[in-house]
DNA sequence: GGTTTCTGCAACCATGGAGTTGCACATCAA
DNA sequence: TTGATGTGCAACTCCATGGTTGCAGAAACC
């Protein structure tokens, strides 16, 4: 039952400045102000951003010296469509019974 | 390029309330005073919900007489998934071959 | 017709979250 | 050591949103 608790990464994934920082991301890591430089918003809100991300587990922080390096976390990405595919599915295959039996009592 | 726009469906599914509202419909389609009846809140506040995620193609609705009976549309939801898949896939093998650079350079 | 049951609209409240600024602390380079 | 760069913490503002209540209108049932 891996339905349960999708809500809160999806609540992370609902941001279109957070997507952004993860299609840059997507494209190589990066400090938190690298990216800042390139978003037209200041580097704490950045931060925050990375902060909800990291929780929703999208996103891995690494201490390099005295910066912060944050990569994206593609396999979760990726698990996460799966378990939203097979759900839809499931949903549909579901649906469409009750659709058919319907019918047949018509 | 279907990375865009993807953010409004996240936000729809960003919320434990509307989680548990899709999955309700998901079981059998209802309309906004039936579910209403099984959730601790209000049916204007189930309505808005409603209004959420039809708005990002997750629901739809038919009137049938005095009252609109929602669906789940779970092939939105599957197509999703697939597009998550291979997005975050796709990110792990630029990341995956940057790190191989990175090592044959060291 | 009268009553019940749905829906629809509007005003309102309160919390959370996205963003800001300011400052202190740590690390690297000169 | 000094300066530049990067991070961390805290307080603050603003508005979108999840929730409420109240009432009016339409459709079904008696």
């Amino acid at each position: 039952m891996p339905a349960a608790q999708l809500a809160p990464v999806f609540a992370a994934l609902g941001d279109e400045t957070r997507w952004q920082i993860l299609t840059t991301l997507g494209t190589a890591p990066a400090s938190a102000s690298a990216l800042a430089a390139g978003f037209p918003i200041s580097r704490q809100a950045i931060v925050k951003h990375l902060d909800v991300l990291q929780a929703a587990g999208l996103v891995e922080a690494a201490r390099r010296g005295r910066e912060v390096r944050y990569s994206v976390l593609g396999d979760r990405l990726s698990s996460l469509g799966r378990d939203l595919e097979r759900i839809g599915s499931a949903w549909d295959r579901r649906l469409s019974s009750i659709k058919e039996l319907a019918e047949s009592e018509q």
